[in-house]
DNA sequence: CAAGCACTTTACGTTAACGTAAACCTCGTC
DNA sequence: GACGAGGTTTACGTTAACGTAAAGTGCTTG
């Protein structure tokens, strides 16, 4: 929407290495679906840290992936705490002591038993989601025949 | 803990067909780990509907079951008011309009699209979390190298 | 009959995750 | 130079999903 003129330099406009483009808040949120508000709120939770530009924020590739990986979290249903916990030990990876790492491999083995036990849920709810499905099915062949 | 009596008829003990056993709501709670206050709001949320004794709730089978799927669905992150919406037009399906039933056709697609993409949200997820813990195993084997 | 459970209602409190509004800067452009 | 489109900060508002506390009811048990 709203794309007329021929050439909208957003920032750059694109055949950059990707690992050097930079975005603003808006164009951010524009490709996630999300509010501008949302972002900096994740800034102020320690989920991104984008750089500024006298004022305003840039978000580098970097940050792009933070984002992606939160939204993708928060519609599994983690909550913005949990998610930092990840996102940001991996950070803390590379100059990581023992016991930090040890306490990461904790949390990675933690959510990775939720997402199982998400996988059976999925499982579960799809099986009755077709059940229902089929019987409301048989009810309205019912209604159409009687019509 | 604390089941110290040799019989403790917790209401009917068992041997009950299932079908005809009741259950207190502190039963309840302790069953699926929540608190009796959760059970009770969820009654007043409208997706349980004990009946009573006295002024004591009575549930039945039924009951459990909603509470196991209401639970199921919270893990998977839906609003109560989401699970409703399926929870509730499933029971007014026998006497069901077109109409309604129509609308609980597009519901259930909704929920199964929705369920679609966790599946892929968490196969996304599972790979970084593999991708970090490997990582972090290495970093790991280097400290202990070291030393 | 007092004490102790398990239950009840009423009502106010709390937390997470933003929404919304106001007031201000800073460009490029008409 | 006014203005509109984007960005900024600050701050208060809102919603969902319960937690928590107070005060009362009813049974059964030493």
């Amino acid at each position: 929407m709203s794309r007329s003129s021929p050439q909208a330099p957003d920032a750059q406009t694109d055949a950059l290495p990707r690992q050097q483009r930079t975005y603003s808040i808006g164009e951010l949120a524009r490709m996630f679906e999300v509010t501008p508000r949302t972002i900096r709120f994740y800034e102020q939770e320690g989920l991104l840290a984008p750089t500024r530009q006298g004022q305003k924020r840039i978000y580098r590739e970097k940050d792009r992936v933070r984002l992606k990986l939160t939204l993708r979290g928060k519609r599994l249903g983690f909550s913005l705490a949990e998610i930092r916990e990840v996102v940001m030990m991996y950070d803390a990876m590379p100059d990581g002591n023992a016991r930090q790492l040890k306490r990461l491999l904790e949390i990675l083995a933690d959510k990775r038993a939720n997402l199982e036990r998400q996988l059976e849920d999925i499982r579960l709810m799809r099986m009755e989601i077709d059940d229902v499905d089929q019987r409301a099915r048989e009810v309205l062949r019912q209604l159409d025949q009687e019509a």
